[in-house]
DNA sequence: GCGACAG
DNA sequence: ATCTTGTCGC
């Protein structure tokens, strides 16, 4: 069974090996994008691979279950992770390898820097980008035109804004703040909420939980 | 006690 | 997240 205070430990632990470092660009040809989206208790996963160089959606899989963790503000990679994992190697074994993955949700601007995002790129050992609509934790610190989230002093992402809405990019792990951002705008379509291979993965999420059952 | 609280 | 269609407004 879910025991929250275990999960918390276990988070603790988790977030002390997430790594903030510079991710090459120019090499990534591949992110996938995941989302899950639910109809009832049945959960539906989509791993969605985009193309930077061509700006396309290559593929996409869908997974579901029955998701039995509630969600719990700060808990929901147990909710969700799980099945978004199950998504991405459906993915890479039947479409495409990758080389980042995007995930709905927060990286390191965590109470315990162990977002979704940081939960699985630990998981696979990947670089990983969390996006999400709204704030968990971190503060907010203006700088230079831009806001950075900030989480004990040191800056895990920033905040794009675009007419009032806000969107949170942070780092999951093996990725900077800076170069999380400059991938995400390489693949942002202007006035988008999110950047595409989530913005996709949440349109295909949501469809694929309403038409199947 | 009060406010905050990813999906 | 999900339950849910049309409708008011730029």
């Amino acid at each position: 069974m879910f025991v929250a205070s275990k999960a918390v430990a276990l988070q603790r632990e988790l977030g002390r090996f997430a790594l903030i470092q510079p991710l090459e660009l120019d090499r990534v040809e591949i992110v996938a994008g995941l989302d899950v989206g639910y109809r009832k208790s049945l959960g539906y996963a989509v791993a969605l691979a985009y193309d930077v160089r061509n700006q396309r959606e290559v593929c996409w899989v869908a997974v579901s279950s029955e998701v039995e963790i509630p969600y719990v503000p700060g808990l929901l990679a147990f909710r969700e992770a799980p099945l978004m994992v199950a998504a991405l190697k459906e993915l890479v074994e039947q479409c495409t390898e990758i080389d980042v993955v995007m995930v709905n949700g927060h990286g390191l601007a965590h109470p315990r820097r162990a977002g979704i995002a940081t939960h699985i790129g630990l998981a696979l050992d990947m670089p990983s980008i969390g996006i999400a609509k709204k704030k968990l934790f971190g503060d907010l610190v203006e700088e230079n035109g831009r806001v950075a989230i900030y989480v004990e002093k040191q800056k895990v992402g920033y905040v794009v804004e675009y007419r009032g809405a806000k969107t949170f990019v942070t780092v999951g792990h093996r990725v900077d703040p800076d170069t999380a951002l400059e991938l995400a705008l390489r693949i942002w379509r202007e006035g988008a909420r999110f950047p595409e291979p989530i913005e996709l993965a949440d349109k295909v999420s949501k469809k694929v939980a309403k038409e199947l059952g």
